[in-house]
DNA sequence: CTTGACTCCGTACCGAGGTACAGGGTTTAC
DNA sequence: GTAAACCCTGTACCTCGGTACGGAGTCAAG
């Protein structure tokens, strides 16, 4: 079954203890007697995961699937806020990119006579922000 | 100093600990007594997190500034793998976002009697692996 | 009936990047 | 000279998503 759905036995156990799957019926052994959807509810569990929802949130979506319309609205707001959630990680991933193009070219600049111009530029960047020690600031810069 | 650079005192002691920061001279009562251009390095480092380097690799670009031009390849060549990865994060990050997208539009669709076409949307898209079971396919789709 | 592969349980650990706390010492401003 | 506000050390803890381990029981095949 852990097989089946791609995952250790370990996880299974691990997403059972953490209220992700509910308790399975057992054999007179002892073992586990997952139910065939379980298999179904695991791959949910993954593909929800691909998609940025961390456990907890997936468990939260699990507990509205039982529920009525209200939930179900309540399953998308939660879908729409991992979406801007998800617009904001690529705008900063993608800055983060072209400041990087940047940094690199500067690689092809002459280098004086033994200062990386890599590093320097890394360093250089900072100096733009010492005039912010205000508040606390926990800057986000772009 | 802990505030000039923006970052807790306790953070600029773990970074001592990891190597970082070196031990800076103290005063005669303990207390560290930083070097002016301590800030920047500390800038420095915060800068390279955001562009999505480790605190390892940052010890890395550290120590290589100290070095000569061949460390300055060293220290191209690693920011041009982090760019790659960049790259790579954002693609993932932008299939997550369409896919997303698509999951939130079945919202619109008619929600037939009781099923959240959401969540019965994201078990679906679960359905198309089920060939997957001949090695122990840890499985990256897009 | 034995052997090997599975499963059980509980607990501890990983890595990343810190944060928090306790129990002191020091500095500085009034 | 005293009180507030900083700094020191060391250790423990946090989140997140699992993984590993040990000692025991169980299942299926030969």
């Amino acid at each position: 079954m852990a097989a089946e759905a791609g995952v250790n036995a370990e996880t299974l156990r691990y997403y059972e203890r953490r209220g992700l799957l509910q308790e399975p019926p057992r054999r007179d052994s002892g073992y586990r007697a997952y139910a065939v959807d379980t298999v179904a509810t695991v791959r949910f569990i993954k593909e929800a995961q691909k998609l940025g929802f961390t456990l907890s949130e997936v468990e939260i979506l699990l507990h509205l699937d039982r529920g009525g319309p209200a939930d179900c609205e309540a399953a998308r707001a939660l879908a729409t806020e991992k979406l801007l959630d998800l617009e904001s990680r690529v705008a900063s991933l993608t800055a983060m990119h072209h400041s990087l193009e940047q940094l690199i070219a500067t690689c092809e600049q002459p280098l004086g006579n033994r200062e990386c111009p890599l590093i320097v530029a890394l360093g250089g960047l900072a100096e733009g922000k010492k005039a912010d020690l205000s508040g606390h600031g926990e800057g986000e810069g772009s």
